[in-house]
DNA sequence: TGTACATCAGTGAACGCGCGTTCACTGATGTAC
DNA sequence: TGTACATCAGTGAACGCGCGTTCACTGATGTAC
């Protein structure tokens, strides 16, 4: 039963995306191989013969979620720059908080990565650095440098949405209260930057 | 083999304590009943005779976990009041990084918890209230209120902690970078408050 | 205080189950001639 | 272009293993009299 080298290649993306997906919805301890392989469409051998073992996918599905989340980040605004706010906006939302499955890889899996290999581990450093560049660019001078609020931001957005998701069956005021909040705060730390300051002051109630 | 009622409680006790150790140090789905019960020198029969699920005592172990780090932070100082720098000094550190085993049960286990059920949820809730409490407490006023900075702060810094302890292996500079910046960037958070002030500048420098 | 006995915390064998991984096999692909 | 055949992606049965949970049993505790 082989298959066209662009078939494979295709059942091979097919296994990441998938695996990506049921990792962040049940934890990557939650999922079976078998079940990836079944929803890809594909026996658990199949999978075996693109990945040596069940935690090499997991940090190609992670680095893969990593990816699509920078690049919908990137994707918040075509033609003029992003701002902080724009990015803020998307990613401490409510909808960023019910969406575990197409959100980011990182708040999803966060405290169950630290525990993975160091190939899990280097996936995830690359998205830390994915986020904090996107912030970065951003930010204007201020008290501390762009770099440490770049990274700061990054922390805070991960800690918002994973403390919103725990508190969310328990107390769902409070849940939308950390979105809020970090919302907030978050949004002063950008520094005195024009791009910032035109969309929090300028544009406030304009038309465009 | 049955024991008295003092022998009983402490049993129980003791396996919380247990269960709440290795939960944060390999996963709630990293450990079996039988290492818990084992550890804590019984057998998983006198587990299913204290704690009707496995789930129920991960709940008792978060909710456990938690009281023991709000009430080691509310004890970083005797006779003053606790500053903020006080906490995020304990909080932010790579010694709270490095010790997964008796750190914070939020950041060790904060994205698989919320896949568990309410009971967890709810320890998970009164938990970011007792640190959130703790951190209003130190705040003065600003240009956002002292709750919402108690949230963000409190997410941020168990954001800071998973993603230090996720990127550790691949990239240790970025792992303490992240700790520094959230520490310099939570720090300046404080608000026009006597206690920071007096802690951030009058005292720097000084012998007492 | 002393005796009889119900209680129930803890024991340990056993349960069915799903896990990650291996492997002999299949058969279409794609290459060598 | 046509034929022969090596390759190897994918199949599916089988592996040992550890999981959470159940349950008949034990025997010291602690209560009723």
């Amino acid at each position: 039963m082989k298959v066209t080298k662009e078939q494979s290649a295709e059942n091979r993306a097919s296994l990441i995306r998938t695996a990506s997906r049921l990792f962040k919805t049940y934890g990557i301890d939650g999922v079976g191989v078998a079940d990836i392989s079944k929803e890809a469409g594909l026996t658990h051998g199949a999978l075996y013969a693109q990945f040596s073992s069940k935690d090499v996918l997991a940090a190609e599905a992670l680095a893969h979620g990593l990816q699509q989340s920078t690049a919908k980040m990137r994707a918040v605004v075509k033609e003029r720059e992003a701002t902080l706010d724009d990015y803020l906006d998307s990613l401490l939302s409510k909808k960023h908080r019910d969406s575990i499955a197409s959100g980011c890889p990182i708040a999803a899996s966060g405290s169950e990565v630290a525990r993975k290999d160091k190939a899990v581990s280097r996936s995830f450093a690359g998205g830390v650095e994915g986020y904090a560049g996107a912030f970065e660019a951003t930010l204007g001078p201020a008290a501390t440098t762009e770099r440490e609020r770049a990274l700061a931001i990054t922390a805070a957005v991960i800690g918002a949405i994973v403390v919103a998701r725990g508190v969310a069956k328990a107390d769902p005021e409070l849940s939308e209260e950390v979105i809020t909040a970090a919302r907030r705060v978050l949004g002063e730390l950008g520094g005195s930057n024009p791009r910032i300051r035109r969309r929090t002051t300028l544009t406030k109630g304009a038309t465009n």
